[in-house]
DNA sequence: ATATGTGCAAAGGGTTTGCAGATAT
DNA sequence: ATATCTGCAAACCCTTTGCACATAT
């Protein structure tokens, strides 16, 4: 298993306390806004300076340590790079789930039809999950 | 077929010469930003002003007549809603482009055995389109 | 030792908002 | 006739930037 220190490593990046604080709360709390990792990192780091955050955020995207969540009507999020998987993405409660599925094999055939190198790939399913569908009928 | 003034209507919106003309830019040139839109629209109605395109963009978007595509390190774009389809992003060039996929039958399983009530999919594969590949190879 | 990263504060840019006048129905 | 929409300009974010000091290697 690679540790962040690890993969700072190969990138040329130091393992500075803030980054550390950076990828362990996007560990631990999944698909966050940059607000979210703001404020969280600052109460465990509370002089980390918000541009720090934003540059950070910016590098470790690039170098792929982490990946941006786009999605339609919301600030993007950020998860740490694993394994191929969609989201379920709740438009009542703002939730954003994973779920493993190889989405992978399934474009292949189409990428090399069309000539396109294929390099990442991002399936968003929006609805209703089932927490606020339950809500929604005892309501 | 929907003209955009039924559709309109059907929305309880006006159909202004403002809100007519960015339908008529997003149809005329597939994927665009808040920019590019601004930039054509005004040429067609220059005293246009930058704060109604973003109302408009957003009660489009709400009346579900636009759909935004939100892509990793890019600004948002903006489509008409249509049949099912993905887009190839290219990370050379930039340019965004659908291919009709009805990714609805490979998702609805998922959806239902999670108890997710499906309403909107987003595919959006990531990589070098096969003109960009070309120009690679070439130089 | 030194290249890299941080904190701070200012600048920059995109987006939203409120309101008076104009327009579609 | 009137509810809705537009244009304008100000306000309001969020994000980026530059630089002196601090830190990781």
């Amino acid at each position: 298993m690679e540790t962040f220190q690890t993969l700072l490593k190969q990138n040329n990046l130091k393992a500075t306390n803030q980054r550390l604080a950076i990828l362990d709360v996007i560990e631990e709390m999944g698909h966050v806004t940059i607000d979210e990792i703001t404020e969280t990192v600052q109460k465990r780091l509370p002089t980390t300076a918000i541009g720090t955050i934003y540059k950070n955020i910016q590098q470790l995207v690039d170098a792929a340590i982490l990946r941006e969540v786009s999605i339609e009507g919301q600030k993007s999020r950020y998860e740490t790079s694993k394994s191929s998987h969609i989201h379920f993405i709740c438009r009542e409660c703002g939730s954003v789930t994973d779920y493993p599925v190889d989405t992978k094999k399934q474009f292949t055939d189409i990428c090399t039809k069309e000539g396109f190198a294929l390099e990442a790939e991002s399936v968003n399913l929006y609805g209703v999950c089932s927490a606020c569908k339950s809500a929604q009928k005892s309501a």
